[in-house]
DNA sequence: CTCCGCGGTTTGAACGATCTAATACAGGAC
DNA sequence: GTCCTGTATTAGATCGTTCAAACCGCGGAG
């Protein structure tokens, strides 16, 4: 009800009988108030319940503490999910280590680079989460020119010999799908399958290949990548799945899926039950999805779970270090080890 | 490169030769300054590239235009896309209002309120957009008793009966869950369904009762009311849903089944799935859902979609009203009519 | 001729914090 | 007693903007 504003530096200064420095200097840098006056102005910052303006020191200090995040496009698409999942992780992390999460949107790379520029110019904030970075991504390069912070889901999936040998890598964090699908394959491996085919996006797509090579490289552990199925879809969706999952089981031997996403996983499931009741002779087959969103729990699909959490605290680390002037302080990359989540679609056959 | 500061009203006054004054006219009340005068700063602006610094015009004015969202707790549901989609349309439409969205998170509605009061004190935060109001939310009671702007997206559901009769009925939007399901249910009646039940969460829920009630209301225009089944869920869920499913299918009669929600409706359809094997000679059952989620995309399945881009719209301008100061502007309240998508789960016996 | 009113512009203070430099004071060396 | 050193505290300037009031020149009324 009441309209008086706030208690500012001064009113506890005033109050605790020192200056605003004093008051400043206890809540900055404690140690060089004596503990009398110390606990003098503390005992009148919560008699006041006094909370310093950020606004003020802002603009005197030019630092925010707040980060921007590009709203991901809403892909349409069940993955889209991971991408909510880690905004909400994100926002968490921030809060703990005194930053905020401010978003905004773009249609494309360029139009994020002026709205970069823009947040900069207006509003000082004082550093970036970028997602979905890509091949010959724009946006990395312009806020590694400009020196502004930034911390990118995604690793930067250039070629390394395009680059200039300078290694200019910025901070990224990652999860490593390779690692992901490897565990997958091999789950199935020690449940007995031999013939495991692999439902993956169009070449090209790094995080698509990526995990391409992980399923290969367990298969070619356990000595059997000679015999390695691979279909493609043309997109990611669960049509697609279904389709490519139809054209790896027309080989008879084939009892295992490996897909490179819930969606495709979610096809390609529909297609396995769809075969098992009009060829009920033939051995049930086994599916893995990527992502484990939602729906992969709802209709018991096994998938690799990318744990969000620890790749924001990492981001979050990683701004804060470069915020506060010690960019080197912790490794700049962090590749994080996805784990598997075994569900009904590859538990021993019924 | 050049670390050079960027400039501010003083460099451009001086650039155009006159005083900061009558350069920050020029942008906030440009009218009071001569054509020629005007001409001339606004070159200076352009060749400068000169950019307010809204921290220090919000230090001056007290308005940050920024809004505070708590971020959605993460259902782990399927319905959870909703608030996802939104966010991403609150944040676009946000943005065209000049307004932009700053995240926090919170435990529950005690942490939420601690938050409020926090950020206002520190940042200066100018509203709220509150999400899954729920009976006897504290949030919104704070909110009006301390002055702060704020919108709901969601009704509040209180018995009209226990508030004061004083009627202080704040901001909000909501979408208008008993015209969806009269929708689909009304679908269902034309296409012949006689016998069409409806899949619900238990009593009490302000939402899940508002959905049951277009279904009702649909039977009952229709004459058949009388006859009505109803089968609810002890929770949100895919199992839930195909538990229910089958107890309503015991009946042989019903040949269609509204659902709260996609998530109930997904576990119905593999029940009417697994049903349509079992025993071929029955009629197929039809299903629709509520959210038009992207996995009711990828099932194919009839769901009333949320137009929640025209709620984030609305909670925007709702909000801009209260901060300008004239929070009787436009209507307080907005109840947005869902649509229907029809897929294949409704459309004519294959 | 003086004075008033008025539109256009300028000047100085204020928002609430931090930075820099100055000050007060106590204790020790000579 | 004087001077120096170092520590705890204070005063004033500053960040970039807007608010409030003063200023200035000019035309018209008295």
């Amino acid at each position: 009800m009441a309209q008086e504003s706030r208690p500012t530096l001064a009113t506890v200064a005033a109050h605790a009988k020192v200056s605003r420095q004093t008051v400043s200097n206890v809540l900055n840098s404690p140690e060089v108030v004596l503990p009398d006056t110390r606990e003098r102005v503390l005992r009148a910052i919560a008699e006041l319940d006094y909370r310093p303006n950020v606004v003020a020191r802002q603009l005197r200090t030019r630092r925010s503490y707040v980060l921007g995040l590009r709203m991901p496009p809403t892909t349409d698409g069940i993955s889209g999910q991971v991408l909510d999942r880690f905004l909400h992780a994100l926002t968490d992390e921030a809060q703990r280590a005194g930053l905020r999460v401010m978003l905004f949107t773009a249609d494309d790379d360029e139009a994020e680079i002026r709205e970069y520029e823009n947040l900069r110019a207006t509003t000082g904030i004082d550093g970036f989460v970028l997602t979905a970075t890509h091949e010959g991504d724009p946006r990395t390069r312009w806020l590694a020119d400009h020196d502004v912070p930034f911390v990118s889901f995604g690793r930067p999936w250039d070629d390394a010999g395009t680059g200039d040998g300078t290694s200019h890598e910025h901070a990224w964090v990652d999860i490593d799908g390779r690692a992901g699908t490897r565990a997958a394959t091999r789950h199935l491996l020690d449940a007995g399958h031999r013939h495991i085919a692999f439902l993956g996006w169009p070449e090209g797509s790094g995080v698509g290949d990526d995990r391409h090579a992980g399923w290969y490289e367990a298969l070619a552990d356990a000595g059997l990548a000679g015999d390695a199925v691979v279909h493609r879809t043309m997109d990611d969706g669960v049509a697609q799945g279904a389709a490519a999952a139809n054209r790896a089981l027309v080989r008879d031997d084939v009892t295992a899926l490996v897909c490179v996403s819930d969606s495709i996983a979610l096809g390609a499931l529909a297609a396995v039950r769809e075969l098992a009741t009009s060829r009920p002779d033939r051995a049930p087959v086994a599916v893995t999805g990527f992502d484990d969103t939602p729906v992969a729990g709802a209709v018991d699909l096994t998938s690799v779970a990318q744990p969000v959490g620890d790749v924001a605290a990492r981001a979050v680390e990683l701004l804060r270090a470069q915020i506060d002037g010690r960019p080197d302080a912790v490794n700049r990359q962090a590749l994080i080890e996805p784990y598997l989540v075994v569900r009904g679609t590859t538990r021993a056959p019924r």
